[in-house]
DNA sequence: GCCAAAATGGAATAAATATTCCATGAGCGG
DNA sequence: CCGCTCATGGAATATTTATTCCATTTTGGC
């Protein structure tokens, strides 16, 4: 890999740009490596920065962004800032300057409440998107979808993110059951080698469905844990983990992030199923 | 107001910016009037955009534009767009990447959907930012909050928000019912006229729901819906109306919106209510 | 309908910014 | 250690972009 053989054509999304820059930056020379670190870890800059801008931030002469632009296949800074503007979808300047008016309420005030909800939610999705893990949630997809029925577990906060994928799964015609803990009947029982058994559950984690989850262990079910990762008591050999970390205010947590992987999740197993 | 009276001070903030420009658009002369709306509509464009392109989008010569920028305060369009370029807070484009990323899968590989599920939850959550209603959470607050106690309503997939907001009335120390409809139980006739309702239901409309409504209106019951708000039949007289619009993948909606919604009316009474 | 004040458009100029080029230095194979 | 190739930094230049200025048009008051 020298300077002289560049790519021919210029990548035509933030995508490709994005593969292109992995595929290349070990290869470079130093002071390439530099402007393909720096400009790695703030694409977000690019669109409104200028060649110096960046130069100085990855500590180099600004000729050497220009031939960092050449062979990543622009003809110059220009072309390549062109694609970073023109993808730039935006970041809803309404939304962020009404967040702020929202927000300049009282602490109390509803309005300033919601934004932060507003934007709890909001960080929580977009840290999901960075850290989702495909590969665990097609694992669990099968493992769910494999069972003759599927247990839902998820109590106290976690219990509006099991309701919600029992809808989603009985509108789908899935067979589901939703352990509610009510009428504080076991129905634990009903959990049979053949099933599967998704449980939720946050820190502090509610013993029953610790519980649940150790007693379809020992049964031989398939499990699924949809829990916020570190040290997670249902973190047992044997049980899928998918982890979400969610955004708090204040005492209460954002449910946006559990409930999109747990929305997903429901779809793709209605959808394996055959049964939409 | 003429070009001659330009204010001393520059914006300092996007908040400042467009406060002013509310302020001044009203007054201003045709060429400036079109300035002024073009950059309103377009506030995300301007950190990416040079003179001519704004003036071209405008629809004006480009000296309109630098004599639109000296009236708002700046020296010129740079210094004004530096303060778009500095609050940026960026599109997150590791978020934005990832999102393309994950999407890229098969339609219905758990992936793709999750990328799906979280781009509704934050469209859902953005639009509620621009779209909420102050005022009116302020007035559903202070009803519920003067209730005896409150009762919430929300069944098939509005029941994972009442039940969310349930736990938390629960963890504040307010008195709540949470209506299941388990059992068969018909729960409505607890309802009194010292207490307060939150009715929580979208299209179509569950028939528990609206008939709850009817009757605690009967009974002379504070009420507050949570609805979608086109010609939702729970937008009785006397009822105070919060509407949320979710953003639907699929035959799902997100509930970020509607859930952000609740959490701060819960949180904003138990506030209120002085118990937390 | 005339006059003064204000607004406007476009061309001229200034400034910022990108881009090229080349002399120099570093690294590598023989 | 020499010679070759490639990488590098900085200065010179080209290009784009912002800004000013002023002649002309429009507007509003009388």
């Amino acid at each position: 890999m020298t300077l002289q053989d560049r790519p021919a054509d210029a990548p035509a999304s933030l995508d490709a740009f994005a593969r292109r820059l992995q595929d290349m930056a070990p290869g470079l020379p130093k002071r390439l490596r530099q402007c393909a670190d720096h400009v790695g870890r703030n694409l977000d800059r690019v669109a409104v920065s200028t060649v110096a801008d960046l130069a100085e931030g990855a500590g180099v002469p600004p000729s050497a962004v220009m031939r960092f632009c050449q062979i990543m296949g622009f003809s110059g800074f220009s072309e390549m800032q062109r694609l970073f503007r023109e993808d730039y979808g935006g970041a809803r300047p309404d939304y962020a300057t009404r967040l702020r008016a929202l927000r300049e309420g009282a602490g109390s005030s509803p309005g300033a409440l919601l934004a932060e909800f507003i934007d709890a939610g909001r960080a929580s999705l977009e840290r999901l998107a960075t850290q989702a893990n495909e590969t665990a949630m097609e694992t669990a997809t099968h493992r769910l979808a494999a069972g003759r029925m599927i247990h839902l577990a998820g109590f106290r906060r976690a219990y509006p993110v099991a309701s919600y994928m029992a809808y989603a799964l009985e509108r789908m015609g899935v067979a589901a059951m939703l352990h509610s803990g009510a009428g504080h009947l076991d129905q634990s029982q009903a959990i049979s080698a053949d099933d599967a058994v998704l449980a939720i559950t946050f820190a502090p984690y509610s013993a029953e469905t610790v519980d649940l989850v150790a007693l379809a262990q020992k049964r031989g079910a398939r499990i699924v844990a949809l829990t916020d990762g570190v040290a997670s008591p249902v973190a047992l050999a044997g049980v899928t983990v998918l982890t979400v970390e969610e955004v708090d205010f204040g005492a209460f947590r954002s449910l946006s992030a559990t409930l999109a992987v747990a929305m997903a999740l429901a779809v793709a197993i209605g959808t394996r199923r055959g049964t939409v």
